[in-house]
DNA sequence: CGACTACTTGAACAAAATCAAATGGGGTGG
DNA sequence: CCACCCCATTTGATTTTGTTCAAGTAGTCG
């Protein structure tokens, strides 16, 4: 267990929250109100930064680095439900009603995060319609991408589960691409509810669709034809 | 597409919203303000509530009956994300935030739902901290019951799916138990991402976990003994 | 009674997990 | 600098799981 370090929000740190999907759209004012207090905590790789079960009684949001959130079954087994960047807020739900964290998260590389107390945050709410409505936005794009989660699971086959994963992260609609994925390969695997095995076998699958891989770097020849293989139909 | 009668709140649909989960615990005044105004609409078996991507102008909750919440994909399939009956909200986040509506909702059984207008809504939030705060309570229980479906989806086989799900509708420890499926087989099959057939060969397997079935009633010989086959370690 | 729908069952097939064994870097200690 | 080890990844063979297609049963509603 590697030390912690913490420190107050430096401006540099300010710049990246104001300027998170999260927080865009929010006055200037108010995104200072509730960030306020907060205490920025530097963690190292695998580091724990809430476990399942125990009371949320701080909020996180994102800085810098990359966490996992996940579920752990009591035979070990584990869930990836979410792999979060910078501006991405954790716990807020839970911690905003008093519930206990529904989720795990870990660092998966050095990261850092912003820790705010749970209780300063309600009472701050309380008294600012305008937060609230924030972060019951936030809550909104949470729910959107836990839906869109199931429905990738119940649909698509595991190669097309990749196929759909990359083109996200190419984010380009059309010609050819150069992906470099974000993190291992293991635990994209798992986020996308497979074993490396199989992981390991769709990325084979797409090398007949005009993928070349080398190392963690993808070359999309023709990101519409990946496209249709991943989305048959419409 | 049959008619639907609409009317204000009657006494009767006010205590089922009153002791719902989502208000049990708010000031009586707060929730009586934030269903001011509202429409009780009722519906056929079969009818839509709200479709995918529509904007969603009103948020709405279940007084009576049963609606599914589900996405299709262009090809036509169709993924069942939730089930709700009395006392749950509907499109609350997208409503709240004004993006589109992020599943599509379909009476399952003749219905009762309440209709509240989002712009209202969202007014009413901005100058009442304790029913933001209620609402951001509501989107963390839907947060952790999508979150507890991708962990099953993940993690368990077809039959421990259902075997999890039975248990649940009995709701009871140990000993037996008698439990009645409250909705159509095949429904059920899609909300647990299975199809019909493997519903069904599911259900052949639980037999010889001491689970007798006929028709839609189901017996339990010995809960824990099921309850070990769905969670096979801890 | 007959048509319809929901459900069940069977057989063949496809997808993915599992078990087992290679491959191949990257980093460490010598 | 090099040999060696550790770990992630890949590949192969096999088994499990679940889907698909096809046929049959049963209850329901007209």
């Amino acid at each position: 267990m590697p030390t912690e370090f913490n420190r107050p929000l430096a401006p540099e740190d300010w710049e990246i929250i104001r300027r998170s999907a999260l927080f865009s759209r929010v006055p200037e004012e108010t995104v200072r109100r509730m960030v306020e207090g907060g205490v920025v905590v530097s963690l190292p790789k695998n580091a724990m930064v809430c476990g399942w079960g125990a009371p949320a009684d701080s909020c996180f949001i994102v800085i810098d680095g990359l966490v996992k959130v996940f579920r752990t079954g009591e035979d070990g087994s584990m869930a990836v439900l979410a792999i979060h960047g910078a501006g991405r807020a954790l716990m807020l739900a839970e911690g905003l009603n008093g519930s206990p964290c529904s989720a795990s998260v870990e660092t998966i590389g050095a990261s850092r995060v912003l820790r705010l107390d749970a209780a300063a945050l309600r009472r701050k709410i309380a008294g600012d319609g305008r937060l609230a409505m924030s972060l019951l936005a936030s809550a909104a794009s949470h729910l959107r991408m836990l839906v869109a989660h199931i429905e990738e699971l119940k649909t698509m086959t595991g190669p097309a589960r990749l196929a759909d994963m990359i083109l996200n992260l190419a984010g380009v609609r059309s010609g050819s691409a150069q992906v470099t994925l974000p993190y291992e390969k293991q635990l994209i695997a798992n986020r996308l509810g497979m074993t490396p095995e199989s992981f390991s076998r769709a990325m084979s699958q797409l090398k007949a669709h005009g993928v070349t891989v080398s190392r963690d770097r993808l070359t999309i020849r023709d990101v519409a034809r990946l496209r249709a293989f991943a989305t048959p139909d419409c």
